[in-house]
DNA sequence: CTAAGTGCCTTAGTGAGCTAATGCACTTAG
DNA sequence: CTAAGTGCATTAGCTCACTAAGGCACTTAG
């Protein structure tokens, strides 16, 4: 779990992101513990609401429940729901990004070649990584 | 020019970011003078000095310069470098889309599958404004 | 020369968002 | 039964970004 505390998006966010990210992916399963406040708090050396905070977020959206006293759960449709919001994310990110190009008078195929451009880099960037 | 006060992105950015647009598609030409920041301001119900804010913005950028006493005007190289800009942005909001996309575990072909989803329905949707 | 218009500077308020400190209630392994 | 671990609620501090108020210096039309 990396947190960049020098970023200037917000530390509980961060948290959130990763792990709906991490559930979207697998690596945490439907059923399966989560780490627990205080010791993914002690992890990356924030406090523990911070990270209080951030699953709270993640319960709202329906991808894991709390039992006190005894940690927190990934939900059932945990894994469905995370892949759905990374696909909304995904989809707002790509509408700001058309959106500013037609502001600025761009056509639809400069966009496109834009896009092109990105994913290429992207997918040579990650086959060099593992 | 519309300002949406109770948005979440700070007004100056908002002035900044329509005015770079509008430099972009050329809607302001090369040594055309802006609105100037009382005209403006009172244009949008705002303060001048957040008017101002947004085009110190826009000239450290180098897109516009000002000088006092007589207004600002946009620079000769602006309509080039507010079209960069808006590059910029948009290659910006893309590698955004495709990161979050990665860490979801989602295929390159799904990312593209929304990106040409999202395109063609503001292709439809800017058909029909004007 | 003067008045109206311009950009700019200094200063404050202020309000919201984020993080931390602390203590309570619950569960469970021993 | 007890101690250690859990999530949760309350409160407070605190930074930081944003906006506004007011006045100064400059340019120029009249």
């Amino acid at each position: 779990m990396m947190i960049d505390p020098g970023s200037h998006v917000p530390i509980y966010l961060q948290i959130a992101d990763a792990v709906r990210a991490a559930v979207a992916a697998g690596v945490y399963r439907p059923g399966e513990a989560l780490p627990s406040l205080r010791a993914m708090a002690i992890e990356i050396h924030v406090n523990p609401n911070t990270v209080q905070r951030a699953y709270d977020e993640l319960e709202r959206e329906g991808l894991i429940y709390s039992q006190r006293g005894r940690g927190l759960f990934v939900a059932e449709r945990g894994t469905a729901s995370a892949q759905s919001l990374a696909g909304d994310g995904v989809r707002r990110a790509l509408d700001e990004a058309i959106r500013a190009g037609q502001v600025a008078g761009m056509s639809a195929a400069q966009v496109r070649r834009i896009f092109d451009a990105a994913l290429q880099q992207a997918a040579q960037a990650g086959s060099k990584r593992p």
